[in-house]
DNA sequence: AACGTATATATGTCCAGGCGTATATTTAAT
DNA sequence: ATTAAATATACGCCTGGACATATATACGTT
């Protein structure tokens, strides 16, 4: 069924799921791992979290060996992607975004690093 | 101090704000007592909820007579703005915000009828 | 097979915040 | 001055949902 802006909007104002969604859109697909360490927080959280907004189909996630993937959903409708646009504009300014940010490009053995597809 | 993304999508994500934040939006300027019957709700909660968005600077409240009027903040940083245009875009293919709207416009003995300003 | 790493999920606890009711306050009308 | 209408707020209850911990599952390496 088709995402609406109230279950949007609710699965939104979670700080966790916020800010893995802003660093999904900056960075266009990130493991779990990555986005554990970029948000300093526990893997089972962040796994729930993501779990939400998949179940929502605001994300869509791809195995590849053994890392779980994660990428906004690029079917989502035009006022959802909007709506992501203008938050992370908003994010642009606030320094915890921009340290989640900062904190992954210092990731160590960070899976993949842009190696193969 | 300034509104955040965290605070105002958490702001959000209450359907009876977010119904009177589409309602605002739309109509530019509505009393208590319109929400409360477009919303087809109880005074204290349509109170309750715009009183919360006020505290946080998202509308402004005016009194005229015994009616207080409330409209979005103007001074909104655009971000903000444009996230909202996102959400009524998304509003305007779901039939309970379309269904809000028309209630309102067969309020009976509706305050000022737009008679003076 | 055994082990380590990455991820998901189940479980029980806890608390923020929404709810309805009751009441206070302000204004207008009689 | 009383009454009525519009609105705000205080109070106590209750539930959704976030949390941490523990465990299950899947994959890779040795």
């Amino acid at each position: 069924m088709q995402i609406t802006p109230e279950i949007f909007l609710k699965l939104l104002s979670d700080a966790t799921r916020l800010r893995s969604l802003l660093l999904l859109q900056a960075e266009g697909e990130l493991c779990v791992c990555e986005l554990t360490y970029a948000l300093d927080d526990i893997q089972p959280k962040v796994s729930r979290h993501l779990a939400a907004l998949r179940d929502a189909g605001i994300v869509m996630d791809q195995r590849r060996g053994q890392w779980i993937y994660y990428r906004i959903n690029p079917g989502l409708p035009a006022w959802a992607r909007e709506l992501l646009g203008a938050v992370a504009r908003g994010a642009e300014e606030q320094k915890r975004y921009k340290d989640d940010l900062k904190k992954l490009g210092k990731m160590p053995r960070r899976p993949e690093n842009r190696i193969c597809a």
